[in-house]
DNA sequence: ATAAACCGTGGGGTACACGCCATAGTCAAG
DNA sequence: CTTGACTATGGCGTGTACCCCACGGTTTAT
């Protein structure tokens, strides 16, 4: 059982997020303390919390991440893999075309000192 | 001189967005109506319109163009332009490197099933 | 025992560049 | 002359995922 500020250093995640996570019921505490309220993670949270903060980076909304936990099985991670997938390459695409819009814009901008 | 509208389909910036650059003197009217307070743009305008609208698409900030605008000889634009190439590619390279981990996350979830 | 370090809760702030709505005055075409 | 299209101004909304502050209680180390 860790308490907050460990499971956060452990996960990467701040506490203010794991404290955001809980209030939206993305990543509840494995256990509550009764008496001081002190919130405990154990490992199947590090498990969750590590999956959450690949999603994460994976541009995942919190909408997204709370489709894909609502499901023990993950069914719709797969699919939802698969979006985000496709829309980071076109992402990708997009700053090329934007680099070379600017490299083409610098260029010219060379050239007219000449 | 072009009024409003047929100057926003003329750049590609909206009307809220000339509206918005007006009012933080990024791009004024070279002409305002003295009774009707009507805006005129003209080929001037133009002009810095669409390098506004290619500064925008390189990820300027509202400050930046400020920046850019403020100096008539554009000192500071090669720097900002440079600056900005290198933030797109450093981004470039984020991406890149999500979409690697992504394929490496989905990759490890195939083979959970075999 | 005491001080430092930690905890929960409540609630405000934020960045950014506009979008959008309503109102009221103005212009252009028939 | 009328009606539709255009215009200016004012001002609110916005979205996202948190960050940060303050306060008061708690735990831990010394």
């Amino acid at each position: 059982m860790y308490k907050r500020s460990e499971f956060s250093n452990l996960t990467g995640l701040s506490k203010d997020t794991l404290r955001y996570y809980a209030e939206v019921g993305l990543l509840e505490p494995a256990f509550i303390h009764p008496e001081n309220k002190y919130r405990y993670y154990d490992d199947g949270s590090y498990f969750l919390a590590l999956l959450l903060g690949k999603l994460r980076r994976f541009g995942f909304s919190i909408q997204e991440m709370k489709t894909v936990m609502a499901d023990e099985s993950f069914a719709s991670l797969g699919e939802l893999l698969a979006e985000k997938k496709s829309k980071m390459e076109q992402e990708a695409e997009d700053i090329q075309a934007r680099i070379k819009e600017l490299d083409a814009f610098i260029q010219s901008g060379k050239e007219e000192n000449e």
